[in-house]
DNA sequence: CGGCTTACTTCAGGCCGTGATTTAACGTGT
DNA sequence: ACACGTTAAATCACGGCCTGAAGTAAGCCG
């Protein structure tokens, strides 16, 4: 209903040049020809709009396809040290930043611990900065060549004015006592890059989709299992955010209304029942002291020994996380259901089954059978991939174009008189 | 991740052309000025692209806004006798054809009951084509400026390929019998008119976020209360339809794993808790013989009566509406919750504050600061509005393109050469 | 070495939106 | 009455874009 009128004619070179970049990115090198026959462009556009990319250093021929009486095709592909990429993590107990080139090869990375400060937002920052810095002098990298910072963040990120470059991002993370923190103000008084901030359930997701179980589809839901429980809904390709971002919060989801309480304070939450901090607590007969992850696999071992309490409590997890992913298949009618999260890829094996016969019992049938149940085929640690996806996104969708830096507009007068 | 290649700078004029007309069919008369000012398009764009509107007989000059001291603005809407609609609603008991101009005005009905057959497939195609047939008969309405055929149906809606012409359309609706029946297949054999089908629930909740009470927002859930329970989920200003078109299964979604049994064969769906059919059947003093609609309203009436049982299933009714609508909120965080169906309308007045807090109780704080939850609009008899909004839709996002007919091509060879 | 096939490049042609300029249609002050 | 200032709309040169056709490059095969 808004929609803003395309702007001028020189959009569309920006749409092939999206376009183009993107289909090389993911589907590795192709030849100008089947870029043609793939995008429907006419073979003289894609001949000028691989020239401009391969005059701009972002594609590079990278030998032929033998033909049989022909002209050889010349394959294409992104010029993977071009552009970099930094991401990061902010865990639960460190910050991971790393640096990626183009073709998501980590070059570099950095661990910072979060020592006694917890979760002090000023430490977080001096953290993420601190790394920042590190990865980028270790490796040498020329900082106008690096597209952005991707950072998932614990809780619900409020992007703000989308032109504002990252001022606007604002962080309610209720579980590290984070209440409206500004990051994207904090870290903007530390560094000249893009930022672009996401929950870390959300990149994780993200990596996922790109990288992962989901890759290549449309309509997706990642669920992902840890201490609490997420999903990150894909929605035509695209994350779907709802109208401030924080959409997908399905550990809240109610699966008994006025039942067990939930540490968000409401009754019957889906987190309350499966979140590995509940599963381990209920238990009640993991080694005290051992750390959630721990209690988890220690839970897990004692049902794979058939001590019937762990086991009938892994079953009735199974029964939950079914009915609730039930419910995600009635209320999205996604292609996929990818279960990731690290208590998701520890109990998976075990649970999948269950799980999935559960979900057939609680959902229609006709969404039912459009969707198929699987494990997410990366870990935890994909997270910071997941993040550097955000800055890449931008870029493949942009065709190419390096980002501006902070304070300085796209094109200042003078360059229009140069 | 697909994305076909923009086409040519054509489209750039199809683009223009959308804009314009969509900001004045839902913003009213504007002025050629006002429009530039709007959507950003330049002066001299938009006299362009208004001249060929008007050529095209698509919008007309209406008066003008008197000026202090310069020329007067000369204000332009659509011209509403342009082009028809038409709207179907398949319901419960009867088939309503409507006809409809370009500003929605209804300038012919026909209504036929289904008579002793019920929901035969054959039955309720006959009678769809002999209502298409009356009110374009009764007003002498040209076929030609029909845009299409809006069709709302029970169950679930599979649009097929998209170019196919309504014929890959195939509908599931389970509680009437339907079976994978290929309407648009069937319809086609009657009538040369384009074809749109869609779940009636969910064109009504597209007819109340056009001109009800979600007119103007991006993200909204239209909760559908009535027998059954479903919803219309809105995200960035279209309908959210997942892979298959059954996105929005909300009355299935489990309140209470393994609780009451749900006509649907699952256990502990939100629609065995709350459907008309479900409270009417669990009060149990509901006159005998009467319908369902009439045993709800006792029930209401007994609940104003203060009658204990009756008080306590509305009010239980209204804590399980809240904490569903709570889900809704987390997994989609919408602008605005809009409670709509007969059902909706007629305990809303009375069930709104105890549904409201329920859903402050169960949601998380931040979406739901963000959401209101309000009553709808429009009563059932806007199905057929929302189905005419399928077209009208087609229409609009094309510039106001006249749909080509079954059968021919766009284009023909010998076009080219006149 | 000439002929054939296939991949890529070049270029004229038709459109498009912008932005400056021109024309149209008003009030106002003298 | 009439010139003047003001604002809205129309016109047009310009730079750009994609298409489709014609031309060129780069391999096979006989």
């Amino acid at each position: 209903m808004t929609a803003r009128g395309k702007k001028t004619v020189r959009d569309l070179r920006r749409g092939s040049r999206s376009t183009l970049l993107r289909r090389l990115y993911f589907d590795g090198p192709l030849s100008r020809q089947e870029l043609g026959v793939i995008t429907g462009l006419s073979a003289g556009s894609i001949s000028n709009v691989t020239g401009e990319l391969l005059a701009d250093g972002l594609i590079e021929e990278c030998g032929s396809v033998e033909s049989d009486g022909g002209r050889p095709r010349i394959l294409l592909r992104v010029a993977a040290g071009r552009a970099h990429l930094v991401g990061v993590d902010v865990g639960e107990t460190q910050v991971r930043v790393a640096l990626f080139d183009l073709a998501r090869t980590e070059l570099a990375a950095s661990d910072r611990p979060l020592a006694g400060r917890g979760h002090d937002v000023d430490h977080v920052v001096e953290l993420i900065l601190a790394g920042l810095a590190e990865v980028l002098e270790r490796t040498g990298t020329d900082p106008a060549g690096v597209l952005g910072v991707g950072i998932g963040v614990p809780g619900i990120v409020e992007q703000g004015e989308p032109a504002s470059d990252g001022l606007g991002i604002v962080v309610h993370g209720q579980t590290v006592g984070w209440d409206a923190v500004p990051l994207g103000r904090l870290l903007r008084a530390g560094t000249d890059l893009p930022l672009f901030v996401d929950n870390g359930a959300k990149t994780l997701g993200q990596a996922e989709m790109w990288f992962g179980a989901g890759r290549g589809l449309r309509h997706a839901v990642i669920a992902l299992f840890g201490s609490g429980v997420g999903a990150c809904v894909i929605a035509d390709g695209a994350r779907f955010r709802g109208a401030t971002s924080s959409a997908g919060e399905w550990g809240h989801t109610k699966v008994h209304v006025g039942g067990r309480r939930c540490r968000c304070g409401a009754r019957g939450c889906l987190e309350a029942y499966v979140g590995a901090e509940a599963l381990v607590e209920r238990w009640g007969a993991a080694p005290p002291g051992a750390g959630e992850k721990a209690g988890l696999a220690a839970l897990l071992a004692a049902a794979e020994a058939d001590e019937p309490a762990a086991g009938a409590l892994l079953a009735e997890a199974a029964e939950y996380l079914g009915a609730a992913i039930a419910d995600l298949v009635n209320l999205f009618n996604p292609e996929r259901i990818v279960i990731g999260g690290w208590a998701g890829l520890l109990l998976g094996p075990r649970l999948l089954p269950a799980i999935r016969a559960a979900a057939t019992e609680y959902a229609l049938r006709f969404p039912r059978e459009q969707t198929s149940i699987v494990l997410g085929t990366l870990g935890p640690e994909a997270v910071t991939v997941g993040a550097a996806t955000l800055p890449l996104s931008d870029f493949l969708e942009s065709g190419g174009e390096f980002p501006g830096r902070a304070g300085s507009p796209a094109r200042t007068p003078s360059e229009v008189r140069a």
